[in-house]
RNA sequence: GCGCGGUUAGCUCAGUUGGUAGAGCAUUCCCUUGACGUGGGAAGGGCCAGGGGUUCGAAUCCCUUACCGCGCACCA
């Protein structure tokens, strides 16, 4: 009977391998280790380099996706490795409150089962209804991320929103506005009619729709015609723009014009600006410098007046009583209506047309001026004595090599993507964020009228200060996330960690490389005078089997816990891992998972097979006395070792992962195992080749146990930062608990 | 318009500094009952998107065309 001896095999091992029993005990075993934070690893484990990364902070909102999945697999690989390696290891986990985004999941979700909007409640019973479902939702994540597990240092867990975060946002936000950096301005914003609130630049969405091109003048005296697809605006203009060389309109330039356009009195001055394309629809550019970008530059340009026609509610603010009061969609037609009965429309065509949307809640941007807070990217100031701008920092955080990002040629899209790069508009007219360390108050005295503005930590002395309403982009604070979980602003604590920053990678997803990798560089070569981090490592999107994005309207979404419920979580990780190299996006379907999980049960069965076949035998660390034919299988294994070891130093995961399950499969199963079992039976082998003494065969026996023992526990350690749980359980088994797997050292060979 | 990718076996993708192609899945056939049928062995299948160039030699480097995807800008 087995199951009695002290080297016999344990009772598990007769059954395939049971995930759901093991992946909970082990995690808490990890636990319990204490192994996660950085101080409490053993000696070993910190005489390397240090390393550091920051968990990218998921959202509040929502559950874990495939994509949250695949970046808690590669970077929990990222840390296993580190920490194997003999890097003091630190990995700080967090969750992010996504402002926009979490408030507005919360207010639809009131909206629609209790039928109120966010005025209704009042900012206290909103906040408070947040706070109340992020605490749930919070608590979901973190379990969900465990279920990964992820070996991250929980005792630092921060979140975006919390009293230590606000105290650096409002640092870094009083130190920006003291340099100059942070200025209130009047300016034409994007703002989300919507959401009811202005948002950045990066967070609009374009699509493609059919639109409708009029070609009109504004009035028989004007003899300039022009194009627009959306007269509505026209309410506005104030200028008519040309370009200076073109010779159609060379002569009305600087020549003024008044009409009564709509039932709206109008006065346009020609002028001339090179941005007019010539080529472009009549060349001429009616100027509507309140609701469109571009023309309020031109209007900087020339100093033309700005007329604001449309409100935050996207209707019209003046013209004919048929126009007055309307959506701009209704009064645009309501224009062409009238500029079809004067006789002043020349041209309708179809053409397509760029609309763009609000991320967040898909409502059509309404270009609007308004008077909100901007972070100054072009602007010079002094850092180090050296004449500087955030720009430049920004590009040259990455042109001197301070940064490396890989894939490398997203090198180029960042800097394609700061080239075009505006005054990033931090404000937000929505309750849920840090609120603005700005305080406002009616002046008296000769200034009556005005408002009085201050910016600091604190509320100001005297009375009647208020608040702004408003609060900051999300970005603002996830900015400063590298050094904000490091104890920044408070000296003492971030001295502490020095060690720990720059970090040393930041890994996360392709599509917000401009949100928040761009944005942590600002803020910490502005802030530090270093960069956030020395690598950056972008994954791509996870797609169904299909290739399609996944999206809750094609209902396509594969919850990883779900598979890891089927399959185990080392088969999802592996899934993810294996064939998908940096940048690229990756398809998951169940067949992958599903050949993973077979992996697992292999290995599991392979250790059997060894544990068997070597009772009574002990692996020896020291043992020489290896047959020829073992000392080059064992010369082969080592040279698989190097290899991987430079490929996980090199990022290259998902070759590193696909070599060891070929190797454990098809070399060491297929191969030396089968062999192995003739030997062992006293059959023919490849090292047994025919008639030996007892003692030679004895000798040959030994040779072959020790490299079965020695070659299993190093894979199961190479393994380990891929398939956790499974190599943590027969590390386990095979050291009886003498250990823990994931602070052993990384067979280097 | 500017920029970035991709195009390799039926499918999903490797191919790290140039040496005339690999894996998994799928297909077909065969084998195996003491590690594992969640197994083992084997086979078929690719003028590496098209064209041009560099080279003794190109899937790999350069140019070019086509198609697919993406980002940014424009969107009068």
């Amino acid at each position: 009977m087995k199951g009695q001896g002290q080297d016999s095999i344990p009772d598990k091992f007769n059954k395939p391998y049971d995930f759901v029993a093991t992946e909970e005990r082990i995690y808490s075993l990890w636990e319990k280790s204490g192994f996660f934070d950085p101080d409490k690893l053993p000696d070993r484990n910190k005489k390397g380099q240090p390393f550091s990364m920051v968990l990218p902070p998921p959202n509040v909102t929502g559950n874990l996706h495939m994509g949250s999945a695949l970046m808690l697999a590669i970077e929990d690989i990222m840390v296993r490795y580190a920490r194997m390696t003999g890097r003091k290891t630190m990995w700080i986990p967090g969750t992010d409150h996504a402002a926009i985004a979490t408030q507005s999941v919360i207010e639809k979700k009131i909206q629609k089962e209790e039928g109120k909007s966010r005025y209704d409640l009042g900012r206290e019973e909103l906040l408070r209804r947040i706070a109340e479902h992020v605490t749930v939702t919070h608590d979901t994540i973190t379990r969900q991320m465990r279920r990964m597990g992820v070996s991250i240092d929980w005792s630092r867990e921060a979140f975006t929103l919390d009293d230590k975060r606000n105290l650096a946002v409002r640092t870094a936000f009083n130190k920006m506005y003291n340099d100059g950096l942070i200025y209130r301005g009047y300016r034409v914003v994007n703002w989300d009619p919507k959401g009811q609130t202005t948002i950045s630049d990066d967070e609009i969405e374009y699509e493609t729709r059919p639109a409708k091109l009029y070609t009109f003048k504004y009035s028989k005296d004007i003899p300039i015609t022009i194009s627009t697809t959306r007269p509505e605006t026209k309410l506005g203009d104030t200028a008519i723009a040309v370009h200076p060389e073109d010779e159609r309109y060379k002569k009305y330039i600087g020549q003024e014009f008044k009409t009564i356009f709509a039932g709206e009195e109008i006065n346009l001055k020609v002028i001339a600006d090179i941005s007019v394309d010539p080529a472009f629809g009549t060349g001429a550019l009616g100027v509507t410098p309140a609701h469109s970008m571009i023309d309020w530059e031109i209007a900087e340009r020339h100093s033309l007046p700005m007329k604001q026609v449309i409100n935050e509610y996207a209707k019209m603010m003046v013209g004919s009583e048929t126009i007055v009061g309307k959506k701009t969609t209704e009064a645009r037609l309501a224009v062409v209506a009238w500029l079809t009965k004067e006789g002043l429309l020349e041209k309708e065509e179809d053409i397509e047309h760029n609309v763009s949307l609000a991320q967040r809640t898909g409502g059509v941007v309404e270009p609007l001026p308004k008077l909100q807070w901007f972070v100054a990217v072009n602007k010079e100031f002094e850092q180090n004595g050296k004449k500087t701008t955030l720009k430049k920092l920004m590009i040259e955080a990455v042109t001197s090599g301070a940064i490396k990002i890989i894939p490398d040629h997203f090198e180029k899209v960042y800097f394609n993507w700061i080239s075009n790069l505006r005054d990033w508009c931090i404000s937000r007219q929505i309750w849920y964020g840090h609120r603005l360390p700005v305080w406002y108050r009616s002046a008296t005295g000769d200034r009556v009228g005005q408002k009085e503005v201050f910016v600091g930590m604190e509320s100001p002395k005297g009375d009647g200060w208020k608040q702004d309403e408003d609060t900051l982009d999300t970005w603002f604070s996830s900015g400063l996330w590298t050094f904000s979980t490091l104890g920044w602003p408070d000296k003492k604590e971030f001295d502490l960690h020095r060690d720990f920053h720059p970090t040393t990678i930041l890994e996360t997803g392709s599509d917000i490389l401009f949100f928040w990798v761009a944005r942590m560089i600002l803020m910490s070569t502005y802030l530090l005078g270093e960069v956030p981090f020395k690598t950056v490592y972008l994954h791509g999107l996870v797609r169904d089997a299909k290739g399609r994005k996944i999206s809750k309207s094609l209902g396509n979404n594969v919850d990883p816990l779900d598979m890891i419920a089927k399959y185990g979580a080392d088969a999802v990780r592996m899934s993810l891992i294996v064939g998908v190299g940096p940048g690229s996006d990756s398809k998951i379907g169940e067949d992958k998972i599903k050949a993973y999980k077979l992996f697992a049960n292999k290995l599991w069965n392979i250790t059997r097979f060894v544990m068997s076949s070597c009772e009574g035998e002990k692996l020896d660390p020291d043992f020489t006395e290896f047959s020829d034919h073992d000392q080059k299988l064992m010369s082969d294994f080592d040279a698989l070792c190097k290899d991987l070891t430079t490929d996980m130093d090199n990022y290259r995961y998902y070759l590193a992962a696909e070599k060891l399950y070929h190797y454990a499969w098809h070399e060491f199963a297929d191969i030396i195992l089968e062999d192995s079992k003739k030997l062992f039976a006293g059959g023919v082998s490849a090292t047994n080749v025919g008639s030996q003494t007892d003692s030679e065969s004895e000798k040959i026996n030994k040779s072959r146990k020790q490299l079965l023992l020695r070659i299993l526990s190093s894979i199961i350690k190479l393994l380990h930062p891929f398939m956790p749980f499974l190599t943590e359980e027969i590390w386990q088994e095979m050291n009886t608990g003498n250990s823990i797997l994931m602070v052993e050292s990384w067979p280097k060979s």
